[in-house]
DNA sequence: TAATTATGACGAC
DNA sequence: TCGTCCTAATTAC
């Protein structure tokens, strides 16, 4: 799933591509027959991302409110306007797209304009629409390219401006809201670091779980404590504060507490200007560099079940925690 | 062809 | 603590 990196990006795709603009809007799935209709037609207004959802103001005082879930996916294709910093992002044009990378770095557009995108959410191959430049267009190309394009599996919701098809599929929530709802969505959800004042953050964070018995594991994925944070940076996290998942917030120094909040701002941060869930941003560029050529070598614990910690040579943990997997290192989290 | 897996969250006991 | 929902790719058989 695509932790809240993914949705802050998304969000700006939208803001670029469809703010501003009137949507046709459909359910090719049929599962979400009755909002499309009622959205169809409609301008987009703005567009807001809390945490690991999403909210798309139209016209009327009407919003979408999307949540992605573990497996859920925007795929965009068209003309796709790409904002600076997400396509200065790693370009990994070409690359193999394997279960498992970060589809949502890939580029979403070159400097020539060549290629596009592309799917972002869940790892997922790129059903790559492309879009030619006006200049490097020919007519096979032409001829290749279908608008709007074809629906490929289970779209939930379309949704087609005069030049950018937006495609969503398998999200756990997607459904319209008022005003009044979508205020009490986001009452419920912690502070968010690209969202809230960085202080106010900090010290609401600090205080949720200074006060709470539950293992900090546990309180690093609950959204109502902070918001955004999912399996894979909750396990990287806990390895950077070197704590021990187990730990009862309440028994976490104020000052480890106040440095994991200030992490994750770190880690948001860098995860939505390059669209991969960095978490060794600390390693020389050499290491990081190799760290970075393979999959499954890009984080300290997560996904490394046996495998020997980076730091210390101990196995890592893999552990059943309120029924997500926690990776950690026993030697070094304490 | 079926089972397994996944970056999530909710509601019923 | 469980079962359930959402989708598609990969792996196992």
């Amino acid at each position: 799933m695509p932790e809240g990196h993914s949705v802050h990006r998304i969000a700006r795709q939208f803001d670029r591509n469809v703010v501003g603009r009137a949507v046709e809007a459909s359910s090719p799935q049929g599962r979400f027959a009755e909002g499309a209709a009622v959205l169809s037609g409609r301008e987009a207004q703005r567009v807001r991302a809390v945490g690991k959802q999403m909210f798309l103001e139209f016209e009327g005082d009407l919003w979408l409110r999307v949540h992605l879930g573990m497996y859920g996916a925007w795929d965009f294709a068209g003309e796709i306007i790409v904002d600076p910093t997400i396509a200065s992002a790693n370009g990994r044009m070409g690359q193999t797209n394997q279960r498992g990378t970060d589809l949502d770095a890939a580029p979403v557009l070159d400097a020539a304009g060549e290629n596009s995108l592309t799917s972002i959410g869940a790892p997922r191959k790129a059903r790559g629409h492309v879009r030619m430049s006006e200049q490097t267009r020919d007519l096979d190309d032409a001829a290749i390219d279908e608008w709007p394009p074809p629906v490929v599996g289970q779209v939930r919701l379309r949704l087609l401006t005069e030049t950018t098809c937006a495609d969503l599929r398998g999200p756990t929530a997607c459904e319209l809201q008022t005003p009044d709802e979508v205020a009490a969505t986001i009452a419920k959800l912690g502070p968010d670091p690209l969202v809230d004042d960085l202080a106010e953050g900090e010290e609401r964070f600090t205080a949720t779980v200074r006060r709470k018995p539950t293992p900090i594991g546990l309180l690093l994925m609950d959204q109502s404590v902070v918001s955004g944070i999912g399996n894979v940076y909750r396990a990287e996290l806990l390895y950077r504060a070197l704590l021990d998942p187990h730990t009862p917030g309440k028994l976490v120094p104020e000052e480890v507490v106040r440095e994991i909040w200030r992490d994750w701002t770190r880690l948001l941060q860098i995860g939505v200007e390059t669209g991969q869930m960095m978490t060794m941003d600390d390693l020389d560029p050499e290491a990081y560099r190799r760290a970075m050529a393979h999959r499954d070598d890009r984080h300290w614990v997560y996904h490394r079940a046996g495998l020997p910690c980076r730091v210390c040579g101990t196995e890592i943990v893999l552990e059943e925690m309120a029924s997500r997997k926690l990776y950690w290192c026993p030697s070094c989290q304490k």
